[in-house]
DNA sequence: TATGAATGAGTGTTCATTCAT
DNA sequence: GATGAATGAACACTCATTCAT
């Protein structure tokens, strides 16, 4: 039986990535249930409110980039690491789970998934860090703002779908800024 | 009273502004109402639905933008232009207004939107034009991607606050990236 | 100005007889006045509630018809005022302009209403007591059961449309049944 | 609780029937489900919208009656059958409950409503044939003029409320009507 | 006197959350 | 544990009525 409750936690957590990863927050908890398969009660014995349930989506999702971002950190080239996570934080899948999720940041984001984008940034951090090391990105650079470029790329395509050549020469733009020497 | 109706309409636009830059489309028509000290009904007398209220901020928000950005048109370093449009876009306000504010993005965006975002881009548009001909800008560079990487900043801050020095150099990253040549 | 203001009333009362013939007590006050080509506030000047307006216009309904039921009261052969009347009373404009609109009959029916349906009522009673009175009609026919039927045809035809030929039909059973000997 | 629903469900009918009964469609969805008892989610969950449900308690009420007049077209008497179909349609509790309650008319009636209509019309056409082929009532009588007939009774003292006796004598000149030899 | 903008109570509908089964 | 029916607060929207112009 705990059997069966992991496996709707998952795919209740899956669910929810899909839902609020197309509608933002303003997706309904109803609708998750009905693509998890499950009953709306099992939905919120798993978690006790939509922000829990959403909570949890954002720190799964983070959870997974994180450790692709870790796999990337080993990489021969650096750069090309960097250039492949920017790539992929950008059009990953639902890229709107961000938070921007957290329907409007009137409230505070919750600890936890601050934690995880902790943790995610710290794995970009140490892609950063090697390119640096390896010459290929300015040492001025700091991930505060790198971070933020990224995750506005993710943002702005969810928004309004550029074409992914658009969204490719706006990575290379990044990343051209990166490497040349400053520019202010 | 045809002056009292339009200084309500503004009223409201402004309420609007504020509301739904700080909630995004969640935000409520009665805390518009409330905020521009008007009653629910004055509201709705103004703008029929609440879609049309979200869209007339909107197209209210880009217009103001779209003024900014002709009146950097004339300035004589074409590069400074560039960088004060590019901050005054990201730190302006509620920068959620931004097109991602229409519920989901699953629905059409309105075609009154979509040509006044078609303004403020060719806005922004010329400005990039003058600094390429200025050389201070590399040619291969278009409005696509500079107008993606501007919204995205916009809304990546909207949704986690960064502090000013973070966006100056994200900023900056983004004008050495169209200053050096091509990276990839 | 005192005819302005009377003509005004009279296309007001004539645009209430339209709508709420259309659409009963669910019609609006400011369809009124947009028919009527006054603003609404004129349409409140003259009929300070929508009760008023609507009892005025089933007033002035009442009214005509009773003047065209003491009018056909003279005719040579009453049976055939009868059978006009009836006709004309079913047939006539917007049917649905009657007791019915008063929005369900929860609140009494207003006095002035009821005053204007008796005299109505009064009226289609000369018209059945001479057709009695030629041995056309039985005797035992009152005009309660006279006037219920007579209604009745109105309010039916109006909620769902009938033949012409098929309304003429359950008229002349009516007839057949107010000329033959008691049944019952 | 598949019971409880079917109860709720029930007693939600019934509510409706006589909410819309007394006050037509203008009757509110809230005091619906004040009178069963239920939340006004429940209502919702059972009946999307407030023209379901209207149109559920309107087959629902065309439904009983129907059965009542199959059950009737077996009498030994067709013709007593027809005089108590006649009372009893008109009589029948909130007799307001006819197609009339559908707010104006002027939008089609739904389909459904249309059928449970037209199935208890040829059962009231079955009663009347009976009648006919017993000699009892002409040939030439329709079933159009009579169901008009028996509608109009049933609205019409919906409207303005007529003692049972005028009610039966109404009822009996019809009847007559319907014996008698043509009188057109 | 006429106008129509403003008002706000009321209504249909949704949806997060609870709880009996 | 799982289910889904029930709940009711919240929200978009309407419309009779008022009142400043």
């Amino acid at each position: 039986m705990r059997n069966d409750a992991l496996r709707n936690r998952e795919r209740i957590l899956a669910a929810a990535e899909a839902v609020f990863g197309e509608q933002g927050a303003a997706g309904s908890t109803e609708e998750v249930a009905r693509r998890a398969g499950v009953g709306i009660g099992t939905v919120f014995r798993h978690f006790p409110t939509k922000s829990d349930l959403i909570e949890a989506a954002l720190i799964h999702h983070f959870g997974r980039v994180t450790e692709r971002a870790r796999g990337l950190a080993d990489t021969d080239s650096p750069i090309e690491a960097l250039r492949a996570l920017v790539s992929e934080m950008v059009e990953t899948g639902p890229a709107k789970i961000t938070l921007g999720s957290l329907a409007g940041g009137r409230d505070q984001i919750p600890p936890r998934v601050l934690a995880a984008s902790h943790k995610l940034r710290a794995a970009v951090e140490e892609v950063l860090r090697r390119a640096q090391d390896a010459g290929q990105v300015r040492r001025e650079a700091t991930i505060d703002e790198v971070y933020l470029l990224i995750r506005g790329l993710a943002h702005a395509s969810a928004a309004m779908p550029a074409s992914p050549d658009t969204l490719r020469r706006a990575a290379e733009i990044v990343l051209a800024g990166l490497s040349a020497p400053a520019a202010g």
